[in-house]
DNA sequence: CTAAATGCAAATCTTTTGCACAACC
DNA sequence: GGTTGTGCAAAAGATTTGCATTTAG
């Protein structure tokens, strides 16, 4: 956990139970639950992983209550949604409002890692001159990876 | 690497035909048929309504051909396949290869308008310097549009 | 003629919905 | 206690697969 890869970002279980409340939802076990997975987990995970991890320990949640949890996150912005083209939605903490960031994805393997620039002012500018209003933005790059090569 | 291209390329059935053939595939009424609707289509479109277009007329083709033929075409980068977060993938013919454009999808219609400016060139590298090679992306805006503010 | 493509049916996979029961505040 | 969340079953939607039949080269 020193230098490898993703700094994990300072985000700790009370923050995000309080984002939980500040949203309008209760406290469960499975909620709970699903964000120490996500807290856990370094890269964009799928429902279905998510109840895997779930399942291997001793109490479990049903696939309908990950889809639902993860669906409630969504919306109150606790995690974002990304799709990288194999049909399965993934999901990541969303990070401080106004920070982000995007991927990299070996297209081998499959692996996702984070990339911490953006700097696409000029653009959202052009899209907003388009006569869009709330532009937001998806960028990721897909590669092959010095492991896969 | 890859450059963004501005200006759209003449495309016609005899080099898509042609390009069909150098990518081993037969040419059927089918494929031509699916080729007509996505250079008639200005917007990305997803099997399923180019099955619709398809019925529309007196031959039809089976949505798994669709499938099919979207696929293959896919393989030989006769088209590109997007995902824009809905769980539909859909489709657009690939322009000429280095050359490709972004996108802007209104959250409220849906409604996809293309973007031709990209320079990315600088976070290419930068993920070409994390030791990935063949090194493709996707940019997509998203915000509301003008109809429907 | 022969490999490749198509159509039909049915399967698979992801995600959603309805409803009764349980848990949180 | 009353809303909100969960589990189970089942549905819905997108995409894939198996197999017999047709078709392009």
């Amino acid at each position: 956990m020193s230098k490898c890869g993703t700094e994990r970002k300072n985000i700790d279980m009370d923050s995000l139970h309080t984002r939980m409340r500040n949203g309008g939802m209760k406290v469960t076990q499975q909620r709970s639950q699903v964000l120490k997975i996500l807290l856990a987990h370094p890269e964009p995970i799928s429902a279905d992983e998510i109840f895997k991890k779930f399942d291997s320990k001793s109490e479990g949640a049903d696939l309908v209550t990950i889809y639902r949890i993860l669906k409630k996150f969504e919306e109150v912005l606790l995690v974002t949604r990304q799709e990288f083209g194999d049909g399965v939605a993934r999901f990541e903490l969303a990070l401080e409002s106004g920070h982000h960031h995007h991927h990299v994805i070996c297209r081998h393997c499959q692996r996702v890692e984070p990339l911490h620039i953006c700097d696409l002012e000029s653009h959202i500018k052009t899209v907003e001159g388009m006569g869009y209003k709330q532009v937001s933005h998806r960028l990721d790059f897909f590669g092959v990876c010095s492991r896969c090569q």
